[in-house]
DNA sequence: CTGCTTGCGATCGTATACGATTTCGCCGCG
DNA sequence: CGCGGCGAAATCGTATACGATCGCAAGCAG
């Protein structure tokens, strides 16, 4: 009976292929040409990928058209350092609503975030590490702060490529903050305690990836107030 | 030659009309209505109403229509506490980059905010502390924190009417607290203690309008992870 | 009197049509 | 050979039209 609204499935046909991947930063969205391959016509499009814009997944230019966001270097850095603190602050309030339950089924995402490791299975990873994040955020009681992280989670798959996997061995540091982070979660730490332990372990991975990056391609990627966010 | 869309001119219309009050929260924006005041047809409006949704400034039921956005309680209450992480963080980042010149216009404009409450002119104390930690942001390095602000204000500005003069004596706590804020941006402190700062600042306004809410409304307007953010 | 059904008016959702703007290749000129 | 202008094709932006859906009130049965 209900079908969904047409431009509400427009928005999901573009999304889906923004975030597998098929549709690239820089992509043109053509709107007539998305139009016809879903057989409706252009101005559920249009709503659509205004959605996306609002979204920050797309941009927009008028009367020239679409494409997928570009994000750049400062873009990234800019996202990650935000990401940091949403995701700081939704640990910390989220932190007296974990159940055993919800401790034990993140420390085994945990393992087999470890075990990917061996095999060597980047992509896995990834997919582990957002679950593990996504298992102690499920109590949390800000359904806001929530909204913020899927926003930063959603930029920063537009780039998955760029992740873990740039820098070698900063995955199994990971695994071991969250080890940190789960430990302070059991014995019932002070909230800014929690909150710091999961905003450096975002932290961490952007300073690994700026010393990576500094090391091997640019010299300077241009100065960021992150390390000044990081706070030891 | 370049006029803007209609589409941006029709959400600037609506946006306009939710900022002042012309339009209420649960005002029913009517697509037709809209379009015919504006003398555009309907499609603009829609992409405006689309966009605004996507803000958060306006819900949109299917086949039903769009009003403005009716915000409940505890959306409030969370939104205030999103703002208090982002806003602290947003002071915190800001602080290397804060020039003497900045800070003495900031203080200035608090010295005006001490007198607006000598003067009983609570619409002017709210602008000018908008206004105030719009200069502390001014060289925030970090777009997006700021752009989370600016969405946190939005929000906030729809009950305009349930800020600060609703908790007797809070507004006058509130120009020490900005005063204590540049103190320890004028000393160059701690990062982190400047965040706690600035988010406490917000967090007292939250738990004072609980407490006076408490006493004199409702007996629990609903527990929130709020205090437990405060962290003290 | 109450509750359910039905029909109508209001409004939404989308297709189609067409003018407006941009892009890009082509041509002539320097 | 390069470059500036011109024209056509592609694409965008919006108006209009019309079917689809919802809400409400009137009518009918119990």
């Amino acid at each position: 009976m209900n079908v969904e609204s047409k431009s509400q499935q427009a928005y999901r046909f573009i999304r889906d292929r923004i975030d597998d991947g098929r549709y690239v930063p820089g992509y043109r969205l053509v709107l007539g040409q998305i139009a016809g391959e879903l057989e409706v016509s252009v101005v559920p499009v249009r709503e659509a990928i205004r959605r996306l814009e609002a979204e920050g997944l797309v941009t927009f230019e008028r009367n020239v058209g679409a494409q997928v966001a570009l994000i750049k270097e400062t873009e990234y850095l800019h996202t990650m350092q935000t990401l940091s603190i949403v995701e700081g602050a939704a640990t910390a309030l989220s932190a007296p609503y974990l159940m055993p339950e919800h401790l034990r089924r993140a420390r085994e995402i945990n393992e087999r975030m470890r075990r990917s490791l061996d095999d060597f299975d980047p992509h896995r990873f990834t997919e582990l590490n957002l679950e593990f994040h996504a298992v102690l955020f499920e109590e949390c009681p800000n359904p806001h702060i929530l909204d913020l992280v899927h926003r930063g989670w959603n930029r920063m798959r537009m780039l998955r490529d760029s992740s873990f996997s740039f820098v070698p061995g900063r995955a199994r540091e990971s695994v071991a903050e969250h080890e940190r982070i789960l430990d302070l979660l059991e014995r019932g730490a002070d909230p800014l305690e929690i909150e710091l332990a999961a905003r450096s372990h975002r932290t961490a991975t952007l300073d690994a990836m700026l010393a990576y990056q500094a090391k091997h391609k640019h010299p300077h990627p241009e100065p960021l107030a992150a390390t000044e966010s990081r706070m030891p």
